[in-house]
DNA sequence: CTAGTTATGGAATGGATCGTCCACAACATA
DNA sequence: TATGTTGTGGACGATCCATTCCATAACTAG
């Protein structure tokens, strides 16, 4: 019976995100998401609600794909746990130094920005980390089971380890240390990994 | 001959760092700034120039002071270099933790909104973050001759994973990680840095 | 085909924001 | 003490922003 929408959704929810990864939360203007989303401002208030709303939606979004991805990354058989998180920690530094532009990554900037004042980013961020982490340690005791990490080595202590030097990978790129630095990072965090 | 100024200008500069390390760059206001320091508009653009010109001058200041820092925590006698790289990972940790409001560093913040649109804050962050190196070169090589790390370790490499734990742990303190997980992550990387 | 419902997009609104301006104040020198 | 130079602080203007409103368009169930 009503109407339908003219727009994609997620399109839009994409150019918004864009917008918002650029610029940040309170330098990006509804004018700006309009014009990038080439929808009308009533469209846009109707369909979204707002610029918090729309902020929380498009993060919310990002985290979910986030911790997905490192999921599709490390989820398999223990005989290859290790190469699956080696090639993980290497893919972080070489996505970073890849990004020339220093946009770095939305959930880093929009924890930055807005984890003081707003609630709601801080308990998805605090999430997200919380699932990724789970997600290392998944994968640190698989190493472990097949002998690539040394078994007496707390799992949750090494994933975490692993999760902090990713996330200093990630702020050390955005000031902009270059690609030979990143990956020496990366490969000097997994030689240092205890050993049986 | 001309009439002296009435405000001292560091505890002005303070508040006006204060405001930045709070709302943000886009998100602080000149009122707000001038509300907080007590100064009027006139005196505010007269000493300081400009939001923006202000900004950069808090920003190196704090950069300044953060390097000056970690020179004050690392540098002395090479037998007890451990020692103090140590209590500096540690002292990160912990004062980490401390922050419950999640402010968080400044330096991560404002690189994180502005390095990737206004080249003198990300000069001045790789700069800083380039410092910071150093020093935590110059410590593991002391730890080196003394022989509380491996000699034949790459001094460089070992300290770039440091700054990246220490980085990586402030990102995480802003995104709420409790204080158990932090000393943990900053224990564990002191515990897996080679041995000679 | 028609009526009812929602989408659209741009104008309007009320308030905030940056930076300027200016009348006046305060101090140091001569 | 008189004078010149700079500091002070608040009012002001032009612009910008988030949000609302509304006349019109588009679609579908009956």
């Amino acid at each position: 019976m009503p109407r339908p929408r003219k727009f994609d959704e997620s399109a839009v929810l994409e150019a918004a995100r864009d917008q918002f990864w650029s610029a940040g939360y309170a330098g990006t203007t509804m004018d700006a998401v309009a014009a990038a989303t080439e929808l009308g401002k009533g469209s846009l208030y109707g369909a979204f609600g707002g610029k918090q709303e729309l902020f929380h939606r498009v993060f919310d979004d990002y985290c979910a794909q986030a911790v997905q991805g490192v999921g599709r990354q490390l989820e398999g058989p223990d005989d290859r746990a290790f190469e699956r998180l080696a090639a993980h920690v290497r893919g972080i530094a070489a996505s970073t130094a890849a990004d020339t532009a220093h946009r770095g990554c939305l959930l880093a900037k929009g924890t930055a920005e807005l984890a003081e004042h707003d609630p709601a980013v801080a308990a998805r961020a605090l999430r997200t980390f919380d699932e990724i982490e789970r997600l290392l340690v998944a994968d640190v005791e698989a190493c472990q089971r097949h002998g690539d990490l040394d078994p007496a080595a707390d799992p949750r202590r090494l994933a975490g380890l692993v999760l902090a030097v990713l996330r200093g990978i990630e702020a050390l790129g955005k000031a902009g240390k270059d690609e030979e630095f990143l990956h020496s990072v990366a490969e000097t965090a997994l030689s240092v990994l205890p050993r049986p």
